[in-house]
DNA sequence: AAAAAAATTTAGCCGAAACTAAAAATGCGA
DNA sequence: TCGCATTTTTAGTTTCGGCTAAATTTTTTT
């Protein structure tokens, strides 16, 4: 029941993380770096997760969000989104300056607010980086998810939305063979990629809609 | 520097017990009731803002805000009633509705921020209450602050806008001299009045803007 | 396959901010 | 003015969420 900041912290890095890619599990160090905690913290409260019934914990293996996890994790990636859309599209912020107080935002406990503010901006479909934003019951619009490119099942025509890890040898190779953040990849392009590159990239089934850029969530 | 939410919340509730009225030494009790904690966590509290600068503590006789939280405590005033406009203005909230949304909203720390909505909402001067919004620098606009009648220097034509701990006798006796909350008071009728009434009624000068009603900050 | 290296968890501690119970100061009534 | 009731502070405990150091498990290397 309880919402601190910390656990929807620790959510938001688990869904980050993992949920992006099948669900793998994440190992606690990567979680404490995506935090700028320590390991020993995320071990402490990813067992409380645990006991909320929002993560399952493998010790020595790593963390993985439950259904009920997943689903607050969402809920919170839509209050983000929609924060920022307000910050750029109402308040004209750069899309660039608006992260840090959308990370305040997302935290303020009324669901009334988020529907509210979801009504005002006229249902975004997606924010200002281009990420899609969850609807209130915690699926995405077609259009949907961003994944891992290994992970996109049927194979179809997508959008390359990052990196992971944000490799940059990774991204002056892929400026080489013309490929670019952003840009669309057909099936028959995705055949004809390296092996290694299908873990490495993150895509996000095609659709027509302005794509400015992306950050993190 | 560091702004914890409820460090904030109680350079706020000294505020509104202490500053309205004159800057009076406030009770520890008395925060505690306004806040809902108990006496000693207050004590302990206002030992730490004491030691921020921010208050002056006089050990079993109250605290009281220096000019620096005085600042501060204003700066959470504007932030919150700036959120309340918004709320009500913008996402069709009801008046009644928007206090504990506002009192999250209000912890949001970004200048940029509240500047920018500010602008948005085409620099208001009151809230949906009524209560006046202070300026970026902590001042009032003209018709400015409430007081305490007493408290009311030069003697000016004034508005009623509530009683000192919602004293319902108080307010029944009002209703039988025709003193309505919201209500102008002339020099003339401050003179007749029961001298008792003068640190019991809370007023502001008198200015021509919608009175639609009022609550606690 | 065993030992060294690396990752992870456990153990123990700290600060913030709440609480209860006890001590101290204030102030009112006789 | 003295004493007692009330108010306030001090002392000591709890919970949350961080930390470091040590122990444990996993992984890599030889």
């Amino acid at each position: 029941m309880s919402k601190s900041t910390q656990r929807e912290d620790h959510l938001k890095a688990l869904y980050a993380l993992g949920e992006l890619n099948e669900g793998q599990w994440v190992s606690t160090t990567q979680m404490a770096t995506h935090l700028g905690v320590k390991p020993p913290s995320v071990t402490a409260m990813v067992q409380v997760l645990a006991e909320l019934g929002w993560a399952e914990h493998r010790p020595y293996h790593g963390a993985r969000l439950t259904a009920a996890g997943r689903k607050l994790a969402l809920s919170l990636v839509r209050k983000h989104r929609l924060w920022e859309t307000f910050l750029v599209d109402r308040l004209g912020f750069g899309w660039e300056e608006v992260h840090d107080i959308a990370e305040q935002l997302e935290h303020v406990d009324s669901v009334a607010l988020v529907e509210r503010l979801d009504a005002y901006l006229g249902h975004p479909k997606s924010d200002p980086h281009g990420d899609p934003i969850p609807k209130a019951d915690g699926t995405f619009h077609p259009g949907g998810e961003e994944c891992v490119l290994s992970a996109l099942k049927p194979l179809v025509r997508c959008e390359v939305t990052g990196v992971r890890n944000d490799n940059r040898d990774m991204l002056t190779a892929m400026t080489a063979k013309g490929i670019a953040l952003g840009g669309i990849l057909t099936p028959e392009q995705v055949e004809a990629l390296p092996s290694a590159w299908l873990d490495q990239l993150m895509v996000r089934k095609a659709e027509l809609q302005t794509k400015r850029n992306r950050k993190q969530i």
